[in-house]
This record gives structure tokens, sequence and C-alpha cells, in this order.
DNA sequence: GCTTAATGTGTATGCTGTGAACATAAGATA
DNA sequence: TATCTTATGTTCACAGCATACACATTAAGC
């Protein structure tokens, strides 16, 4: 029974769910030592494994940020819709944007990470499939609210552009600490403008 | 003559003024490399020096790093205000905020250098003070649009923030190239949002 | 011309990512 | 149950990195 796979005891050989532990710790470390300071060997020595190992399962380091970064857009699509379903009408829009700027502002180097770290052009399909399915939960969000009407594609489009260019700003402004000496509550802030805003 | 310091032989043990070379070549570097593949080392090697020699004018690689962010606000501020110089009227914001964008663009890696490497809390006096008249030419721009009558400070504040966080938003999704798949010219399309919202 | 400070070199350390050969465990087959 | 195969960790090795320390060379001031 203790050698479920679920429960591997600490002196194995096999680690039982390495690929796992790995992609868990690694959102740990990465919060903890920000995207600079990440590195395999100190994620390898916190699970407890050879540096080499983790090489069984990701290709190399960029094969196990892209697993992250999949995983980042994941948790901000879901963020995005739980906050659009908890919000009434014409708040909901509203409620979806604060939500991102609270993602970023609470996982600075996860959100690093999905945009700036692995450009769109080096993203391999499961990052790829993430990321668009996150830019397609914003667009809807956008079509929704749209005012009376059958709306038309690509004015969607672009407005759901405007919006994402919106709150990434204040998103990235925010997470690099740009409004730090602007006021006392940077993410108040960034939330009053987003609301002076749309 | 052959030994002014504006014209330093090849083969000298001193070189001359390498601090200013390295600051050069570094931005050379950086725009080729991106602010990932930088390093001190090959910076050295292009400047035909060794790997220590910068150690005698820049306490270590965040102090370059530094100095190359500072020359970064200085140039993005004078392409600012050179842009809303030739502008008209009402044009001059736009103007600036069109310049902003460019430069995101023509420089990807020495911006993020600006924004996201180097976090305000830990800028030096040098950098610390080109950023800060950085965000005071986007605010005397915006400060000089405003509609009839005295602005109120803050006011002028939260419309410059409204304005920076749409900029640096579309700048920075450019740069990461994540307007790529959407249209054939992400910087045209970049330009096109800014001016339907402004 | 000698002293002193400024500046570049040489050598060394410990970190990193990653390749290649090997060891061990788990599972299938017989 | 005994053997073969495949998956998964380990060991050893290497090159590149930032950077500390001792040294060499040059320029400047007296």
């Amino acid at each position: 029974m203790s050698t479920s796979k679920k429960d591997p005891s600490p002196d194995r050989y096999h680690h039982g769910d390495l690929r796992r532990a790995l992609v868990d710790e690694a959102l740990v470390l990465l919060a903890e030592s920000g995207d600079g300071g990440f590195s395999l060997r100190e994620l390898a020595r916190r699970v407890g494994v050879t540096a080499n190992a983790s090489y069984r399962h990701f290709a190399n380091k960029d094969a196990l940020l892209q697993a992250l970064a999949s995983e980042g857009f994941r948790r901000l699509s879901a963020a995005q819709r739980e906050a659009e379903a908890r919000a009434e009408g014409d708040e909901k829009l509203l409620a979806g944007g604060r939500s991102y700027i609270r993602f970023a502002h609470a996982n600075p180097a996860l959100f690093r990470l999905m945009f700036s770290v692995i450009p769109p052009h080096r993203r391999e399909d499961e990052l790829r499939e993430a990321s668009r399915a996150a830019f397609e939960t914003l667009r809807q969000a956008v079509s929704r609210g749209w005012p009376g009407g059958e709306p038309d594609p690509d004015s969607v489009t672009r407005a759901a552009l405007r919006a994402w260019a919106l709150v990434h700003g204040l998103g990235q402004l925010l997470l690099d600490g740009q409004l730090d000496w602007l006021e006392e509550d940077p993410l108040g802030l960034a939330e009053a403008v987003l609301a002076d805003t749309v």
C-alpha cells in the first residue's frame, strides 16, 4: 500500500510521478526566485532528484518552462471565467479585467513567463493551444457585452485587443513595480484606472 | 596626435575610453542577442578586452545594465518630445504615444531592460532620475492637451497613467510578438488601436 | 625620475544547462 | 519463475557564465 503511485516513499530509485512533482515544485520555485533565478538544478535539488533526471520528462529547460506557461494560461482563463460568472450584467467585463490584473499581481514571474519569456513563434503545441484558448476567453467576454444587435467579428477582435492592451499594460506596470512610487496601494490604483476607463 | 583620447590605437594596454566603448557596444549586443543572451564576456570579447576589465568601470553586470537602461529612458523621452514637437495641436499626444510604441518595437530588448529587468526599488540614482524624467515627459504631454481651464494635478496624473497603461500594453504585446498572428503588420495594428482609443 | 593611483590581465571558484554512458527498476513474455 | 525490454534515475564530463583576488602595466602628479 505504501508503494502506491500517489504516495511514493522518499528513498526509491524511481520517483513515482516525477513529471508532476517537477511542474508543481517549479511553480513554487518560480514564484520564489523570479524567472531569472530559476534553475533546473535547484528544482531537482528540491524534488530530491539528480540534476539530469528531469531530462527524462522534458527535452530541456525550455520545454519545462512551456509546460509552466501552459498551466499559467489555463489558470488565468479559469480565473477570468469565474470572475465573470460571479459578476452581474454590465459588470462582467470589468470583473474579468480585474481578475487579469490580479492574476498578474499574484503571479508576476509566471505572468512574465507566459507573455515575455517564450515568444509565440517558439511556442509548442500545448502552449499554443492554451494561449489561444485564453485569448478566446477574452474575446467572448467582449462579444457578450456588445451593445445591441449582432456584432461584426472584426469589430469584436479590435475591441478585444483594446481591452487586452489596457489590462495587459496595467498588469505589466503593476508587476514591474512601476506604480509603487505613485500610491500606497498599487493594485488598487491599477483597478481604479481600469474602472475609470471601461 | 595618434595618442589622442578620441583615437586609441588598437594595441594599447589602456583602452582610452573603455566605459563608453562598453556602453555603446552593449547596446548593439543587447539588440542582437536579446536580454537573455547578453553576457559580459561576449561584450568584453567584442570590445577586445579581458572579461574582467569591465569591473573597473561597473561594479557588476547589473550596474552596466542600469547604465544601458538609463540611456534607454533618455532616448525614449527624446523621441517622444521630438514626435510631439513635429505634430500639430490635438495630434501631439497621439504622436507621442505612437513614438512610444515605435520605440518598443524598434528596441525590444532595451525596452524590456528598462521596464522589466530592473525593478524600480533596485534602481540606482542615474536610472531613477532618467525614468522619473521620462514619466514627467508623458505627464506634461497629457497636461498640455487638457481641455479648458486649469487642470487638477491628480486628475492629470490619473489620465497620464491611463495613457501610459495603454501605450505600454500595446508596446509590450507588440514586442512580445503577441500581435503577430492577428495581422500582417503588427506595428500598424498597434498604432490603429491606439488611434481608435485616443 | 619616482611615487601613486587608475586600469587591464591571469587565474581560480562555483554556478549553470546539457550530452553520453551507465545503473536500476518495472512490466511483458515465455 | 526466469529472462528480455523499456522507462527512469545517476554519474561523469564539458563549456559558458559572473565574479573575486592577486598581479602587471600605464598614466599623472610631485
